[in-house]
DNA sequence: TAATGATATCAAAAATTAGTAAAATATAGG
DNA sequence: CCTATATTTTACTAATTTTTGATATCATTA
């Protein structure tokens, strides 16, 4: 869940950005005034500021000349192309004018957020699978899969309440060697159920918990 | 010097960013169709696209799709926010509409360029690898990186935290020669894994710590 | 509940990939 | 044109993964 820090003293703005971020699932945290930013920022681990520039107390830019590793959208009355450069200039990241769109508003924070699905991890009770290093994590313990291990995990991961057909996950094997032209549904359901074993032995080792589940005749899913 | 290619089909609009990016000491690479820009991006180590979305043959959008590691900012004519929003929700990092101001358009490409954090040193556990000698040091005590291998290390560095695949190594390895136009995966790999091994030995004659992991059948990353 | 077919596990064989050294080729600088 | 350096190819060994086949277990239904 990301954490975005909204720095606007106009009451009513500030409670509209409010609510559409929380619409969205983000966390919201609020200044009013510039020194309030300054304090949250210190204290807390944001993802992405929303800055208007006309503050109280602390001017916006000052913020955008102190904060260097939290990108920065600044959303402000003033429309000149002067003050759009120098936001820009100081290390601002986006500038968007008021009024603003919310849909735009939406795409250009998910841009700064590089939101990008593919590359979230993925969670199911207490498992992370971590797709950029492709390590599996029970209770922070760390184990380490081989590529076919790891597709099939993802594949059951990525759709937690569904069941992954045998034919799916049997296609999936046969996508890495391009060289095993033949099908046999014999060889390579044993191959998969191989893989599966494999997968649950090494999860056994360091919980009683059971996750994946075998579906009768059809194929896997993981447990409710 | 930072590479720019400009994707406009438009002469007299293309021209005009053209002169305007020159005169702020940028390299200018030029496409008129969505084709173009797809054979220079493969050819050239491209910084930053500027893109409008209707093109000849291939539309914008695919190009947007296609290419996710060179920041894109569209300009364009289409100035609905559904476009908007599209475009940047694809994966464009910003969106210009025509007709531009010329100061804002360089704020925004400096952000761009800026982000893509090319010029600072990569500095990762003890090591720094100098980005403008392409020197690695470690403890202090310096490496000399042939070209590819700077190249290879400077993938790792970049993201230190993820696997970089054999793929996308091997794509590293053939932008630099222009003359080896058969991409033969088996040589590809043999050459990449030599590199590496280079790249080892090196750092193994002045330190015992091992950096780079090798993720087996996908690629490499440092370890944690 | 016995028969049948599907699933689970194990260990060894087969296949694939990684790592290294050394030779061959290409490139750059004098 | 020669030399030094960088890169690619070749050839081989080592390490790891994947498949296979044997065997055991489990679920379903007649």
């Amino acid at each position: 869940m990301k954490k975005i820090l909204i720095v606007e003293d106009d009451l009513d703005i500030h409670n509209l950005i409010k609510d559409i971020l929380e619409k969205e699932k983000y966390m919201v945290l609020s200044a009013y005034s510039g020194l309030d930013a300054i304090s949250l920022i210190e204290k807390n681990d944001i993802d992405l500021i929303l800055l208007d520039l006309m503050l109280p107390k602390i001017a916006g830019e000052e913020i955008i000349k102190k904060v260097t590793d939290i990108p920065i959208i600044v959303i402000s009355a003033k429309i000149s192309t002067e003050d759009k450069v120098n936001s820009l200039t100081i290390g601002a990241n986006d500038y968007i004018t008021k009024p603003f769109d919310t849909n735009e508003l939406l795409a250009r924070i998910k841009v700064q957020l590089r939101m990008n699905k593919k590359e979230e991890n993925l969670v199911y009770k207490d498992m992370i699978l971590e797709r950029t290093t492709h390590n599996l994590y029970i209770n922070k313990e760390k184990i380490s899969l081989t590529k076919i291990e790891y597709q099939i995990l993802e594949q059951l991961l990525l759709n937690p309440k569904e069941i992954i057909t045998k034919t799916k996950l049997i296609v999936l094997l046969n996508s890495n060697n391009n060289n095993n032209l033949i099908y046999t549904k014999q060889y390579d359901e044993n191959s998969l159920k191989v893989h599966i074993s494999n997968i649950r032995k090494k999860i056994r080792n360091i919980t009683k918990a059971e996750y994946i589940e075998s579906v009768w005749g059809i194929g896997f899913k993981l447990y409710d």
